[in-house]
DNA sequence: CCGAAATTACGAAGCGCATCGTAGCTTACT
DNA sequence: AGTAAGCTACGATGCGCTTCGTAATTTCGG
């Protein structure tokens, strides 16, 4: 069975996921009443672009009442890892390393999540032991 | 003066700018020999890319010689930047650290570039000071 | 039981991109 | 000067996505 890679989202695709994330499943209406009012179209178009998510295996639809409801077929991280690495191959050669000093560079970053990138680099150059399994301090 | 932004380039003209990027101003043949295979087409297809570059204006053409020399319009790193930006905000809720994050996480880094980032860390968690000018205190 | 409201299905139009074949022009070589 | 090679221009085709109007279907209140 040839694994089949998680086809890429669109724009306009990963804004309904997005809201699938934040809202878990959801019908057609909620998705269309949550989406950003940038990116809300008429209805339909909202309609039509989930039918097409549901093909390209992006969501799954339940069918089983009167309003279908959908459920994002990918997590929100798997996504993410997903866009990154093709993001780290199309733009940066590969290179992990610059992506996040761009990213850091560029954007005010939450002094928490930076604490936690220096334990991650504390990790990564310190050579190498048994994968760690210790989560975070009580 | 309405600055406009930098329009985005699809995957196949961003491997071009790379091509562009490495070699520095080249020729339709000149890129078109150095795209990774996988990539090339007939070299029809490279010119018209190219062209279609050229008017959405992520090229300049220099059409003095018989055989147009082709540059890049942004610097690679301003296109990172721009990347970079588009999906924090499509896929990162804006979090440049979630970011991060997940790109050293998945793949391993050049330590040097590792040691970068941690100076950089050093310098978002140090507060605020102006823009770092000199290496030493006065 | 009937009509209004909501929902899905269907299909068409438009757009941009990728891909390529072919034609026309320019240069260079013999 | 004439021919071959190489380059650009042009145009056509196909594809996928977006957008929406309209039709068909289901549900629910009165």
């Amino acid at each position: 069975m040839p694994r089949r890679p998680t086809p890429r989202p669109t724009d306009g695709q990963l804004a309904i996921l997005s809201v699938l994330w934040e809202l878990g499943p959801a019908t057609v209406r909620q998705v269309h009443e949550a989406l950003p009012s940038a990116a809300r179209r008429g209805y339909t178009t909202t309609l039509k672009l989930m039918q097409i998510m549901a093909e390209k295996g992006l969501v799954e639809r339940d069918e089983s009442t009167r309003s279908h409801v959908y459920t994002a077929r990918t997590t929100e991280g798997d996504m993410q890892d997903a866009l990154v690495g093709d993001l780290l191959d199309k733009a940066f050669r590969g290179s992990a390393a610059k992506l996040a000093l761009r990213a850091l560079a560029n954007r005010r970053a939450d002094p928490r999540e930076l604490a936690q990138i220096r334990r991650l680099l504390d990790e990564l150059q310190r050579p190498p032991e048994g994968p760690p399994e210790g989560e975070q301090g009580p």
